[in-house]
DNA sequence: ACTAGCCCCTGGGAGC
DNA sequence: TGCTCCCAGGGGCTAG
């Protein structure tokens, strides 16, 4: 599921790919979910309105918040993309094609016939001829416009804590950002939105296994030093994450149609029975459900904090 | 301010 | 083969 690192690699590959270019045409299937603030796309009218404001309009950059692909256009409109589980964004060569459940195929890249890349129910239309396409097979993705000015207002975008990667984002302020709720899990503490911005459930697993921290340990209890190990592995799981050009463990593909390779380095998500990759350590990784998500850990290394 | 539970959605896997 | 049931889960929402 897109997280971070996914989001990160997606809106940099389109930085490269679609500045400059113009939206010529917008389309989405009757069923699409996609919300525009608190109104949808599938409201025909609120679609048509949509469309007015972006066709014509030119992509000056794109980037990410949070779990957010941003892309601002030249009216100063911003379309901000959450993808949710299964969504993704696609830029490539597109036919419309008249047939029941698949109305857009893929022309090209290759990678674009993959079956994670066939659930098209988005398509902006540019003005070199490609398309910037939204795959999303459980339409759990939301879309966004928004002013550029009044882009801290919407739903997506107005609570999200600090960006995690950023240089200014120390040891202080992350430890200040976690004791906003000491009673709280660390697990669902490091997911909050409104704590940090971008880590979701594979890289908070990945975050608590590398330092050590039981998913259930309490954020005030957790001394120290071992704030510091998590700070620590939070940058360092992040940024693996994008050198690895994301996670496709499940559906996430970047703009290309292809897959990232941080699924072959899990050490704790999704590897319950098996055994800790830690040296000497020699546990079993457990999974339990943390605030109705799965949590995955090495009950041996990874140390429960109560207060 | 917390938690539990439901909802959105659908492909894939298990069990029969 | 094909049916039914459950699961994956980000985040918004409600009820307690």
């Amino acid at each position: 599921m897109p997280e971070l690192p996914e989001v990160q690699t997606t809106a940099s590959i389109l930085h490269k790919l679609v500045i400059g270019l113009k939206i010529t045409d917008v389309w989405t299937d009757y069923g699409g979910e996609y919300h525009l603030g608190k109104k949808q796309i599938k409201d025909k009218k609120y679609f048509q309105s949509f469309r007015k404001n972006i066709l014509g309009a030119k992509i000056t950059h794109t980037n990410r918040r949070g779990k957010n692909v941003l892309i601002y256009l030249d009216n100063k409109k911003i379309i901000a993309v959450h993808m949710k589980m299964t969504g993704h964004l696609l830029y490539g060569k597109y036919k419309k094609i008249g047939i029941k459940s698949v109305v857009w195929e893929a022309i090209e890249p290759e990678a674009l016939k993959d079956s994670f890349n066939q659930f098209i129910h988005l398509v902006f239309s540019l003005s070199d001829g490609k398309s910037l396409a939204l795959s999303d097979m459980r339409k759990f993705a939301k879309v966004n416009l928004t002013e550029e000015e009044s882009a801290g207002t919407i739903p997506d975008l107005a609570h999200l804590g600090p960006e995690p990667l950023e240089k200014n984002f120390d040891l202080n302020k992350f430890k200040e950002r976690l004791m906003l709720r000491p009673t709280k899990k660390i697990k669902q503490a490091l997911m909050d939105q409104e704590i940090i911005a971008g880590i979701g459930n594979i890289y908070s697993d990945e975050i608590l296994f590398a330092s050590g921290v039981h998913p259930l340990s309490k954020t005030g209890a957790i001394p120290k030093e071992k704030f510091a190990l998590i700070f620590k592995a939070m940058k360092l799981v992040l940024e693996k994450g994008i050198d690895f050009g994301g996670d496709s463990m499940s559906d996430y593909r970047n703009p290309y149609g292809e897959r990232g390779e941080f699924q072959h380095h899990h050490k704790a998500y999704r590897k319950t029975d098996l055994v800790c990759e830690r040296k000497g350590c020699g546990g079993i990784i457990e999974r339990i459900v943390v605030g109705g998500r799965s949590a995955h850990f090495c009950p041996r290394h990874q140390k429960k904090y109560e207060i």
